[in-house]
DNA sequence: CAGAATCCTTAGTGATACTG
DNA sequence: CAGTATCACTAAGGATTCTG
């Protein structure tokens, strides 16, 4: 008996497995980035949205996804080669909850950073 | 001008800052458990609540989250010594946010199991 | 263009021991 | 109890080079 009614997070939960490609840095943008173009990207117009991130990380990011049924890979066998990448319904899915929190996370940004800069503050003056 | 109308992520993105909080595997439970609480928690049973959890890791996640104004802790200066966690109204609104992508997780795990084990599948035949 | 392969650096994780 | 500190190790990430 458990007198707690709230969540566990069992090791072999299989959400667990799921979330671990979600609580990704670069899968979310992917997700994002496709969730708000509704018409399928080719890999260097996804690597333009996303500033920063490798052409490895990005593969494999995309791997990932692709792997997981989020994302899914159309090849092109012209020359050049031509590779689209699009969501599935399940992907679909997926970006909504993302992107939710990628909006909340730039509309309350400046409330994060604030308690952030008065939680250094603090650490700032305990140490002097 | 971009032909465009999708998101871009760009560098000095604020939201970025924040993302990279949420988008941690450990973060993500600490704020999945202490929403699916409305009471505070100590130390030792929110550990218990997420299986796998190092002490280390637990503290490194708690302590990014208290820093960007998710979580309060407070210290009960008694012996032994008692800390609890608890959510601030920043925090609850993004624990309803992940706990949303944690539910997604758990309910369509079996989907993405399966898009995993057909890629998996799909990618043995290649090599054979 | 879309990557695979390589090398290298660093950040994250685990295990263990110690402290107020 | 709730940490901090340390060391060892692995995995993630970056820079570069090469290819169908």
């Amino acid at each position: 008996m458990d007198t707690n009614s709230g969540i566990t997070y069992a090791k072999d939960c299989p959400s667990r497995t799921v979330l671990s490609v979600l609580a990704n840095k670069w899968s979310l943008y992917v997700l994002g980035v496709l969730s708000g173009n509704d018409r399928p990207l080719r890999f260097t117009e996804l690597r333009r949205h996303i500033e920063g991130v490798t052409q490895k990380s990005l593969t494999q990011a995309l791997r990932n996804l692709e792997r997981d049924g989020l994302v899914s890979r159309t090849i092109h066998p012209t020359i050049p080669p031509r590779v689209e990448y699009r969501l599935t319904d399940l992907g679909r899915e997926a970006g909504t909850l993302t992107t939710a929190i990628a909006d909340w996370s730039k509309t309350n940004a400046a409330r994060v950073h604030a308690a952030r800069a008065a939680y250094d503050a603090r650490l700032a003056d305990d140490r002097a």
